[in-house]
DNA sequence: TGCGTTTTCTTTATCGATAAGTTTAATTAC
DNA sequence: GTAATTAAACTTATCGATAAAGAAAACGCA
């Protein structure tokens, strides 16, 4: 058994017909008789030729087919976040639709330029926080769509947080009520803290701001203060950070009767926390969170929240990035009445 | 602003200088002088070339850095599946301190072939049902390193499943229990189902499998008979066919007082159940699931269950593709005493 | 000064294909 | 039967780099 890699030219070489023949045997069939075709393919099977290399390919015809999912976090926690892996979910299956490859890219590595030559394109999810790498995306010649977030010159999908948030909060306040919220990085802090004076991230980039903000129109319009001691910030989706929140939040005297949060993570978190503390749900609290994952339909109560149809998202994502003319879209989201809220 | 691609030799030409001193600037720096080195990166930061095209370099250089991850099951349905999370975590965190590039790649897609040709190597996550991309595994020239099977002639990357589950039967059984248990792919049915008699899969490449023996060894040892009617399958660990198996399993008579789960997700649909049912755990009926997630620790009670080090699998996994001469390896898992097992 | 060695840089073949442009063969037209 | 047209195959420049081998300059040492 010879171990040595054919070659387009071997192949040539071996039945007797250019280079080219076979190529196009392979790659553009309406140059060549069916015949021939046939008989090239079925010579090529037989001494073990599986087809035109990639590498060479892709230099050549300057396309890869690889597509770059730029996730904003980390990839090790993007991937435990239900949230986002919803959302590759369904950005893997529109490119698998189309014969597509995903490469996995972290936004915290230096740069995109390490695989800007050979992907086809970009997909950001969300706002990198290396301001490096979003000057990068700006300037990029392939193309990209961006989730979460936009950047002007390409197709971006997002959805309302701002109304989403508003509405959550408006069917579950009432006037009167004693509210604290539990957002999701507000701040540029490592730890968990209340928000005090701190400087808000940039409203543009944060849909979480986007959440605040579409909180306090709900609390405004219910003549409901809301002072900044009583905004945590939290600066990663996860549980242990979420847990800490959690702990001051349902340790305060007066304690509030309402807590909105701005993940299911963080409201299931502070749900277990409220349950281990003797506090009920919604008796003495209520909850609302913010996503609509599996696990918030399996908890009890089931959480109130918003659902992002984050599947459809990244649908939609790859969808724009894959066609020719795609523009930015708003996708819908639902109010997810559970018991936690009313 | 011109807008062409600037190449090696264009910045050559420019410089005054030939085209394998610029390569050499980028990648041998070994090869010329400390001053004409930095001088020429000088020059291309300030022309905008950003370094050799790497479509060119994949081409040339053999390699470019980029690691597939093959899953058995479809990406959409891994990126869900906690375990799989955890493992894709492990492995992304590796790949990304060695500089490499992560393609998550399905099994379910035809052939490997199509990415073969660029990539440096592939992990392959679990048994592929296609057994076509098994033997395009076995013929593989570039490095390949299996995970939860083997098919000899590389590295591979297990836990003793028969083992782990033949301890947390054995932690939990006592003599005279009635016993039923839901596995995961044991036999050949898109749909949930008890196994009856048929065919088993080969145990040689289903990590439920040896479990299901490490179970039976359990059950021999305390002198409990279990039937296949006693024994479903589900074709795939969420939460859909999960529940189907849970409301059967506990609508029977008589019920079962011990129930042992393949997959903790399975087992957390079964506790819902018993809930929705009225039944209460540990005291009607005693649970235990299999993989140790997140969600497991948080439920109420806590799931009884057996930890695999999900994300030390996917870091010994890269780290076997990346190191030259690496060995298979078993790794350790643990037991977890949660509240449902006794 | 002269000869061997080392450092620095250049020349050139190569990685494996594709696509535009040509040539040759086959078909149709009249 | 010959010109015009179409189909089928071939030639070759090119994609953008790298690495081996070679040339030139600089250096060391008697």
């Amino acid at each position: 058994m010879k171990k040595v890699k054919l070659t387009l030219k071997d192949v040539a070489l071996k039945l007797g017909v250019s280079t080219a023949t076979i190529s196009n045997a392979f790659n553009r069939p309406d140059q060549l008789s069916v015949a021939r075709r046939e008989e090239i393919l079925a010579a090529c099977k037989k001494i073990g030729y599986h087809g035109p290399n990639k590498a060479a390919q892709i230099l050549r015809k300057g396309h890869s087919n690889i597509v770059a999912l730029i996730l904003a976090d980390n990839i090790d926690y993007v991937v435990s976040d239900p949230v986002a892996s919803q959302f590759i979910k369904g950005v893997s299956k529109v490119l698998q639709e189309n014969h597509k490859h995903l490469l996995l890219y972290s936004g915290d590595a230096n740069s995109i330029l390490d695989v800007a030559d050979f992907v086809d394109g970009f997909i950001c999810y969300g706002a990198p926080r290396n301001s490096h790498l979003a000057e990068e995306l700006k300037q990029q010649s392939k193309p990209v769509v961006t989730v979460d977030f936009n950047i002007g010159r390409c197709p971006a999908i997002n959805i309302d947080n701002e109304e989403a948030a508003y509405q959550i909060a408006k069917s579950t306040l009432a006037e009167g009520d004693n509210v604290a919220i539990l957002g999701l990085r507000l701040i540029n802090s490592p730890t968990t803290c209340r928000i005090y004076d701190s400087p808000l991230f940039d409203i543009e980039t944060s849909v979480t701001l986007r959440r605040l903000t579409g909180y306090r129109r709900a609390l405004e319009e219910l003549n409901i203060d809301i002072e900044n001691d009583w905004i945590w910030h939290i600066p990663e989706n996860g549980g242990a950070f979420s847990r800490q929140a959690a702990r001051e939040v349902l340790s305060c005297h007066p304690r509030p009767n309402t807590i909105l949060c701005m993940s299911d993570i963080i409201a299931l978190e502070l749900m277990q926390c409220a349950n281990e503390m003797g506090i009920s749900v919604p008796e003495d609290i209520k909850i609302t969170g913010f996503d609509g994952i599996d696990e918030a339909k399996r908890s009890r109560p089931p959480l109130t929240t918003v659902s992002q149809y984050s599947v459809e998202k990244g649908e939609a994502a790859a969808q724009a990035l894959l066609s020719e003319n795609a523009v930015s879209r708003t996708l819908g989201f639902e109010l997810y009445a559970g018991g936690t809220g009313k």
